[in-house]
Formats: structure tokens, C-alpha cells, sequence
DNA sequence: GCAATTTAGTTGACACATCAAGTTAAAATA
DNA sequence: TATTTTAACTTGATGTGTCAACTAAATTGC
């Protein structure tokens, strides 16, 4: 009895939160987004959501916010919010789509593209400092890995 | 000139945003907190941020706000305002420590207890089912994979 | 013992995340 | 063509994450 008791106190007994992959998770993907945040400020004004917009439109013609919401998983509120404020601050044009009045086709202007131009190098530096910093089977695997992890989410309940 | 433009159009050139470990780890990080808040949901009425706070009470023997901080990484200021509503909502007892006054020792209430076993099977099962997704050589792989990457988010620049 | 520093916790401000309800336009279908 | 359904975007509510300023108690160094 008092065993059983004992048993159930922790988690997982003996073992650490910080072999727990959640935790860990939670932990790096905290330690990325404060060390991003701090890049771009170091190089330039933008935040790491508006970015991360400026990724997808940088690279995509005729980008709207749900090729944007598509492509990052952010939510579809915060990229509206994010946009009215990136056009209030002369970062992108939005002009009604022709063909369908619902979207609203956006470009950068040209003081985004210039910020995002200041901020590349070192992001991109980063980026390519991560994908050496792992053995190319060790990098694979940490992207099989997400997968399994990823796949696993989505379980409503877990089999024995 | 054009295919250098071209080239810096994009962040990394043919690498598209799901093979990034940085965005990797913010979906998988979204997606494994929503997981978590639902199965929560499902079995009894305790937040996540409630679950993380008790998951340390319950293991640690006159557990604090710092304690808990330590351990989880969860902001000072948050566990603050988490422990006043949870001993508002009769869940945690606090008892200003006799010889440090600044410090309050924190003790689950039976309430408290009676959710958090009802919530442990659930929450339990999870984990040691993301344990045993991956093989023992990959999650150790994925461990030091974290590990090195953690490490790099201390890094300020990059070097070559 | 006393001033300076450190540590524990609190509070306020603000950005970000998630969800739900609402508007308008397009597409499907009857 | 009229009705229904779906899709794109907006807005509000609420919880979470991060940071900085603040109070009070303990510790350190004279």
C-alpha cells in the first residue's frame, strides 16, 4: 500500500523532467524563440511574428493571410491582427484580390523589404549553424523523430 | 544579379519551413500543449500551468515558488499568480516558512490530490507511450540532438 | 551592528496563443 | 436562380509568456 502510494508521487519515477521529451520541448522551443527575438532586434525592428509574415511573403507571389496561416500554422486571428499593424507601419500593401473579393493579395514595401534584407544574414546564419551544428544522421533522425513525436499528437488515446 | 536576388528570396533556398528545427519545434511544441490540455480536460478540470505546478508539489517535499520555478522554467511572475489562484480555488495551502519569512511553503490540498491522481493515469500513459514511440537509440539520439541545440540558443553569434 | 547586495515573491504592462462568434463573398446544390 | 454551405478574414474574450519595477526579508562584507 504505502509502496503503491509511493509509486504513483511522480510522473514517471526516477525520472528527471528534463529527459521527459515535453518538457524539453517546451524548453528549447522557448530558449529558440527568445534567441530569435533577440536577432532581430539586434538587426533591425522586427518582431519574430512579423518575420516570420514577412518569410512567407517574401517568398510567395501573391501571398494572402491564409497562404500564410497554411504555411506557418500560425492562427488565422493573430496573422489578421499582425497584418493590419504591418500595414498601419508601411510594411505591406494589401490590395483586394480581383477574382475573389473575400482575399487580399500582400506585398512588401520597400522599407520591409529592406529590414528583412538587414535581418537575413543573420538569420539565416543561424538557421544554417543549427542544420551543421547536428551530424547530418544525427539531424535526421531528430527530424524522424518530430515526425513520430508529431504523428503522436494527434492520438486522441494510447494504445498499451 | 538576378539569381542573387533570387537566391536571398527565400530563407534557406530549397529547404522548405517544415525540414527547420526551429519551426519544427514550435509546432511540435504547440501541438504537444494542446494535447496535453485536452487529455487534462478529459479527465478532471486542472489547466496545464495548474498540472506543471502540482506535478512539483506533489514530488518535493516543501516545495516554493523558486523550487517550482527551478524545475519547470515557468516564470517567476506566472507561478506566482497561478499559486494565489490555485490556493483560491482550494488547491494548494501555503504556510509562510518559519526560518525564512520570505519563502511559503506550498502543500496540495486533498482536493487538489484527488485531481491530480485522477488526471496521472491519463498524463502518465502519454509519456511513457511517447517513450516507447521511439526506439531507445533514437530518443537518446533525440535527447543530445536537444541537448547540442539548447546550447546553441545560449550562443550570441554564430561562429563559421 | 550596519550598509550594500542578493534572494523570494508580487504586481503591472504588454505581446502572443487559442478559441469562438461574426461578416462578407464565393461555390455548391437543389 | 434561390438556398445552403463553405471559405477568407475580422473581432472579442481569455489564458499564457516575458519583462521590468517593486517590496520585504535574508545574507554578505565591512
Amino acid at each position: 500500500m504505502a509502496d503503491s502510494a509511493n509509486y504513483s508521487e511522480q510522473l514517471q519515477p526516477d525520472v528527471p523532467l528534463n529527459r521527459l521529451v515535453t518538457y524539453r520541448i517546451a524548453r528549447l522551443h522557448a530558449k529558440l524563440n527568445s534567441q530569435a527575438t533577440r536577432i532581430l532586434k539586434e538587426n533591425g525592428k522586427l518582431s519574430l511574428m512579423q518575420w516570420r509574415v514577412l518569410v512567407i511573403v517574401n517568398a510567395t507571389e501573391n501571398a494572402t493571410h491564409s497562404k500564410i496561416a497554411a504555411q506557418t500554422q500560425i492562427d488565422g486571428g493573430q496573422i489578421s491582427r499582425c497584418v493590419k499593424s504591418m500595414i498601419a507601419a508601411d510594411l505591406l500593401l494589401a490590395e483586394v484580390d480581383q477574382a475573389d473579393h473575400r482575399q487580399i493579395n500582400l506585398r512588401m514595401t520597400s522599407k520591409a523589404k529592406a529590414m528583412f534584407q538587414q535581418a537575413l544574414p543573420a538569420m539565416r546564419k543561424r538557421q544554417s549553424y543549427f542544420a551543421k551544428a547536428l551530424p547530418e544522421e544525427q539531424h535526421d533522425i531528430l527530424i524522424t523523430a518530430l515526425d513520430t513525436l508529431d504523428a503522436m499528437t494527434e492520438l486522441s488515446s494510447f494504445p498499451d
